[in-house]
DNA sequence: CAGTATCCCTAGAGATACTG
DNA sequence: CAGTATCTCTAGGGATACTG
């Protein structure tokens, strides 16, 4: 199989072919693809939550990963956040319409994933 | 806003909206989310390059995480190495069928971290 | 229910030095 | 040039206990 050159094309400040350290995309690539961020953002994609059901979706997530992840996506701005003062506490968690936008390009890698993790990881053609 | 529902769908197997813990998809999305797995992939989205250009374009990458990330890129059939028996050494990589697929993928996904970036950290509409 | 607050702990990242 | 081999270190993550 030769070397080929993906028709989907970078932006062009990476013409050049560099990623810089210091480029705020960086960050938010760190964000957006960690291990939690993409199955919180995931689960989302499916409507707005509970605390609890995100909880149990994301299997195997800590209350303190939860928190964290969940802090950082609405300080980006693609998590919205709201609170009901009742008792006991009800918060629910949606994604907003840029979080929305993501979403929509995190579920086709997620399925790509999904659908490949057999034959990536048992080696068959 | 309201919450939405994202059109694209998840596997079918992710129906019930639980992410499982020791499903092998999360295995994988973690070797193609990684911090230098995406710029990895992403820079030989470009074509075919060698070790020290790769070294050049992941900005930061020390020698021991990109020997590391491109041997994983390797066993999981996404990187092509091709080793030359000259003196001095001379090995090139690229993208495989499989790693070309999923690069399609992931390019639309840093274009938009790419584009979002400012607006995500600088926190304006 | 929806979180904090702590403590603990090691896997993973970086730096450096060396080599075929 | 294209890597390995070590060493070091800390910050990320888990577990547990507690609270408005």
């Amino acid at each position: 199989m030769e070397a080929q050159t993906s028709p989907a094309r970078l932006p062009a400040d990476f013409a050049d072919g560099v990623f810089p350290a210091g480029c705020p995309s960086r960050t938010v690539l760190d964000h957006i693809t960690s291990k939690w961020g993409v199955l919180i953002l995931l689960a989302l994609s499916e409507g707005e939550q509970r605390w609890s059901e995100l909880r149990r979706r994301a299997e195997g997530i800590s209350e303190k990963m939860l928190a964290q992840t969940l802090k950082t996506l609405e300080r980006d701005g693609l998590v919205l956040r709201k609170s009901q003062p009742v008792i006991p506490p009800r918060v629910d968690y949606s994604l907003t319409e840029r979080g929305y936008e993501l979403s929509g390009l995190l579920v086709p890698l997620v399925s790509w994933a999904y659908n490949n993790a057999d034959e990536i990881l048992n080696g068959q053609r």
